[in-house]
DNA sequence: TCAAAGAATGAACACGTTTTCATTTCTCGT
DNA sequence: ACGAGAAATGAAAACGTGTTCATTCTTTGA
């Protein structure tokens, strides 16, 4: 009767909880899991109580049993990537509402897959795995974690599906890059546009195989010559000595459609700074993913753009769907892209 | 003896691996536990056959019994913001080296500590609390999450320490700003700015707070008059916006430190495009923090920096010392600041 | 009013590991 | 060769929950 336990120290547990509702430890289980059949007021006293413990399940033992870890492991090679943490950011915020925590892993830069991590990560048993990491196969990632749901980030599918859907069913989340491209390659065009150059992504990597081969297409649908292909990595560094060579050593262009938005901010500041020529009356630089730094005011870049939140939205929809459904066969969900116009077209 | 039972389905488990390697399930326990006696010969074949069958120990079962999760939650309001990101990516490495995961979790962004997360957080029993968020204090925090260790990010010292330490002992990484801002101001001065004006953060922040206070005091001991405050909330608009005013509405500067860097870059972009005037010939430009953009062309930053990764290494050790020894007094560790000086001052 | 169906309840088990603890085996100095 | 101490070993208990199953209580329909 006295309050002198008022301190339990330590973790409320639901022993704690049923002993002090006066009701069996399995009613306290039931009080916290829907579509269990128990009394409304027995519930209802049931959470009060455990607020006042400050108690709350132990998702370790509730996984251990349930087998639902209700992780989801994110492995990213840069979490400072500007489209990779604005992607991170929305997926939490999502992940959360559902009920589960995005568990956080890097991996190599190399675009290749460390075995070693996955191993690493497997313990921690996530119920579903999003790789921001290219060129590993989804029976890899199979092999490796049992019961998860790999699910491919940057892998995107071209206009025109270039390889045959061989693998044994998977989740894919497709992002139809051809619409915002064009758009893009009509705009440059318009404005008069002759050498388009590409300032390219990694090498290795498949995101930017897909946007380069789109990009050729389209242009060729066009009318228009190859572009010229300044080799990047993605990276600011990157896209800034290769337009540096490409006009100083390479043929030039009169617009440059970088394989994303950071490397485009490399590309515009070589330009200006370096080579000291305009953007956009003398070169136009077009962009990819219209991460929150392309509307500032130094850049102002005209990019193509697939929305984040509705991609994360996708991607939950996706896990949720697997999860209810282990066996059923592979999902899809499909993106659009568009083109978003500011100043460094024009 | 006939290898039919390749595909375990599912998880594989310590009982299978003592199976196979003729030991008991407690043996394998013991193989994946250093500083535990075990024949070195059977532990290099209970690790071999766990290799093979794919097997690592389930943490979950792991943390139950053992009370440790080997996961550290991390709170964070904004995980593009560029400083955030960087620290969230050292972090993860670091506690991926020790073997630990990063679990990552958003709050508001309002500078208020979100009750209903930390109850959610808590039932993922993590075993150490990293938040990004201020005004909380550390008895908040505790009185949520039992066994965990709370410890400030962005709870900084000032180069006076302003209040008594009455709370009860926690751990504490405390950042010397003096150094770092004092060679700012010097710099300013050598220069000939007068008038130097300070772009705020948030307004609740302690973080600007800290930083204003140490600007005000640096300031003073070097004879200059109190800086005029515009005011930000660390984001590139609101930076933006607050030069404007300051300028057209208020009564203008020489010079502006900014908060933190990206605060900069707004200051910037609205000076040079918006107000037309040169940096840093018109107006010199300080930032704060160093992030990976300041040395972008665009911006080219002047900056006071403290190292991220002495900083995330300061954390980890915090963590894992008091992980080692739950009940010892609160340890500090304490980091410097210096001026890293670009091309926005001269 | 009665039987039957459904809701509510708690005992026992299961999940996969670490940790005790008691027992057996090994090592070493004499 | 012998005893003592250390190292190695496995049986059993523990961690905190969800789930199954059998039982009791309540409602419903005629």
């Amino acid at each position: 009767m006295t309050d002198s336990d008022q301190l339990p120290r330590g973790r409320a547990t639901a022993e704690m909880v049923a002993a002090r509702a006066q009701v069996s430890r399995v009613a306290v289980s039931r009080a916290f899991n829907p579509h269990t059949s128990l009394k409304p007021e027995k519930r209802e006293l049931i959470l009060k109580i455990a607020q006042e413990l400050n108690y709350t399940p132990d998702r370790a033992a509730r996984a251990l049993v349930s087998g639902r870890s209700h992780l989801v492991g994110v492995i990213v090679p840069d979490v400072c990537s500007h489209w990779e943490s604005q992607e991170i950011d929305a997926l939490t915020t999502a992940l959360q509402a559902e009920g589960f925590a995005t568990l956080l892993f890097k991996t190599r830069t190399d675009y290749s897959m460390d075995e070693q991590l996955l191993a690493y990560m497997r313990g921690f048993n996530p119920d579903s795995v999003i790789a921001f990491v290219e060129n590993v196969k989804p029976h890899t990632l199979a092999r490796f974690l049992d019961r998860a749901v790999p699910i491919y980030v940057h892998y995107p599918l071209p206009g025109v599906s270039t390889e045959p859907e061989n693998e044994p069913l998977h989740d894919r989340l497709n992002v139809l890059q051809r619409d915002g491209i064009d758009q893009a390659v009509a705009l440059l065009q318009g404005f008069g546009a002759r050498r388009i150059a590409y300032l390219s992504g990694a090498e290795k990597s498949r995101a930017n195989g897909a946007r380069e081969g789109t990009l050729r297409q389209v242009m060729a649908d066009r009318g228009l010559a190859p572009p010229v292909v300044a080799r990047g990595d993605f990276s600011y560094d990157a896209a800034y000595q290769a337009t540096i060579d490409l006009f100083r050593v390479g043929e030039g262009a009169d617009a440059i459609f970088a394989a994303n938005d950071v490397g485009a901010f490399g590309v515009i500041d070589a330009l200006r700074h370096e080579l000291k020529l305009r953007v956009p009356e003398d070169v136009k630089v077009v962009g990819f993913d219209d991460i929150a730094q392309s509307h500032w005011k130094s850049y102002n870049l005209t990019t193509v753009k697939f929305d984040l939140d509705e991609r994360v939205r996708a991607l939950v929809r996706l896990i949720l769907r697997r999860l209810n459904n282990p066996d059923a066969p592979g999902f899809q969900e499909t993106l659009n892209t568009r083109l978003v116009v500011r100043g460094t077209v024009g």
